[in-house]
DNA sequence: ATATTTAAAGATAACTTTGTCTTTTATTAT
DNA sequence: ATAATAAAAGACAAAGTTATCTTTAAATAT
């Protein structure tokens, strides 16, 4: 469904809420290693969700690391998704037409509908918080 | 969701199964015009759909084409996904968990779930032909 | 100030997907 | 038989994704 490199960042920012506050940082060998992801591309990826996008707070050097503020927290997962440039996926049509829509709907438009109208209600009133909490609860795991 | 290569190959299987009767073949061209997909990299997918898995059946030589038996056009759409090795897909973990599952789940895994049993089952219950009907009642577009 | 730590930035490489072009093979019509 | 047609097969190229490694910059502790 999701590029890895997208399936890495919702890893590794749903890590960094689980185990980090701003006074308590995560370092990206921690986190590379908890979510099973290489850890070079894995910085890469977190470089770009520390960005403009401001998903990912970051501090280098001694105690520095990776955190998130509580607003992030509270983000809907599919912020994530926007950030990578990757939220495309929940919207476009099963069958890659560039114009399905009501209007000029594809074959399997009218029955995908409501399965795609789900699946962006997950992504929307899932926070990124609330799926960290269920890891800490240890009812659920992120390792790969 | 998918890669362009499945994707053409569920537009095209659909446009050959609307368009054509093993007395009235379909050519490449026209198919990747119908369709509006690069036509030998089509050509390229047709042939591994009519290759051992025999979703899509060809006739070299003039007045030859692609067509889809009438076995074929029974068959689920879920079908083509497999043919293209792209049927993981749709089991798949959101996060790309490998070993995502009741026992151990990843943190979107529960409400996920429904989402994917109800895209399973609109794959495996909806068939090739019907599909095609509506394009051919024109409710319906297949053209990029 | 200096050394140490840690992320940011940059270059590059391996691999996969997507796409094109040419040659070959099978089939049919003449 | 021969020419024409159309898919099969193969080689290759462009672009995108995934991954690694090195250097630089910022922050901290001593």
């Amino acid at each position: 469904m999701f590029s890895k490199t997208t399936e890495y960042a919702l890893r590794a920012t749903i890590y960094i809420a689980k185990i980090s506050t701003e006074e308590k940082k995560v370092g990206i060998d921690e986190i590379a290693k908890a979510i099973g992801s290489p850890k070079s591309f894995t910085a890469k990826i977190l470089q770009a969700l520390t960005k403009d996008n401001k998903i990912v707070s970051s501090v280098r050097g001694p105690n520095g690391g990776f955190f998130l503020s509580e607003k992030s927290k509270k983000l809907p997962v599919r912020s994530i998704l926007q950030a990578m440039g990757e939220d495309g996926v929940l919207e476009r049509c099963v069958l890659g037409l560039k114009l399905c829509s009501e209007i000029q709907p594809c074959p399997m438009h009218a029955q995908y509908k409501t399965i795609k109208q789900q699946l962006i209600k997950l992504f929307v009133t899932k926070t990124i918080q609330q799926l960290a909490a269920d890891i800490k609860e240890g009812e659920v795991y992120i390792n790969n």
